[in-house]
DNA sequence: AAGCCCATGTAACTGGTTACATGATTCT
DNA sequence: AGAATCATGTAACCAGTTACATGGGCTT
């Protein structure tokens, strides 16, 4: 129910319309905590609407809905944040591929690797030019700027996706290749 | 159809049985890239003999089947491998829940971090015990270790983990809590 | 008026979970 | 004999994807 769960939390700070929740999981979500496409949250609305969780508080212009919290929306939100989970079973594809890397030949590993670093850096870069646009926007208030705490984890993650890479393709270099005893060059 | 690569890749190194390949799931995969569990591998291991992937190499007590890669399911494999991906899609629950700590009162994200540097710390004791063990099982051969490669990729994501909730929780001792100014000690 | 983005939805399918079910072997 | 672990499976259900489908409104 984690997908009910992400559109509760993005309830919290306000009613929103569907076309905006897809939004907000494109632009973050998917990315680093939760995937979810537009075939999968608008139904789900209709069914959370059914539940009770949330209500249609406006109808735009387009056919547009926008989605606001009830009370027991709000509670099922905190009921959920404030308990505790032991082990969430994660699912990331890339992860897995990095896991399997040994069924490959020490040669085709390299290549892969390289991949890793530059899809890394490429994130990263993305990510400094997002945080510097959140800290100009950032006056020192009363709440701290959440979209700097996402931020900064999809940052941290980058740079560990990066590092780790940079450090396995350096434990590659001390093991022989298969033409290191034969060397073209 | 990660599953089905993530069980050739275990079968790369040679014929396992599906108590085993379950097993090996459990130890590593399904905490850091692929959770799977049994009712969903064996029905799997059944497709994929179907569809000439894998095949029955051996069948042993209790009604063990030991599975190998048939020539057609190692080239599967390695073309899955080598065809590179944009971005793929993850879903980490404890992640998400990591993304949606705004929603909570200031005062109530605390002890939520709290919670996740003491399992990152678990986690982060576990690996380390892990590593040794492997580095001692290590003599210096012709193929890297590569299960320490997994490992510390694990290592590095838990103390990602730690870290950023430690920062975290600094970022928000730099704004009042709802009893900042009314302190009772 | 053409093209783009806004905005929502459905249908058929595949992926994955939970609970149920069974029996063999080993250890104490 | 009883408990734990090995070992595999099925059935009903829920979650999520892919492809299809539609139309309103805005900009040039």
């Amino acid at each position: 129910m984690s997908l009910r769960h992400a559109l509760l939390g993005l309830l919290m700070e306000g009613p929103h319309t569907g076309y905006d929740l897809r939004g907000r999981f494109e632009q973050s979500l998917s990315r680093y905590a939760w995937h979810a496409s537009h075939s999968h949250i608008y139904p789900e609305l209709r069914k959370m609407t059914e539940d009770g969780l949330i209500e249609i508080v406006d109808e735009g212009a387009r056919g547009s809905k926008t989605y606001g919290l009830t009370e027991h929306g709000a509670r099922e939100f905190r009921d959920w944040m404030l308990t505790p989970i032991k082990d969430s079973p994660v699912r990331s594809e890339q992860t897995l591929r990095l896991f399997m890397l040994s069924a490959l030949e020490v040669d085709e590993m390299r290549p892969l690797l390289d991949d890793v670093v530059t899809q890394a850096e490429a994130g990263i870069a993305e990510l400094d030019a997002a945080i510097e646009h959140i800290d100009a926007a950032t006056t020192s208030g009363d709440k701290p700027p959440f979209a700097r705490f996402a931020a900064e984890f999809g940052l941290r993650y980058r740079q560990l996706q990066r590092d780790w890479a940079l450090w396995a393709a350096g434990e590659l270099d001390r093991y022989p290749t298969s033409d290191s005893d034969n060397p073209s060059a």
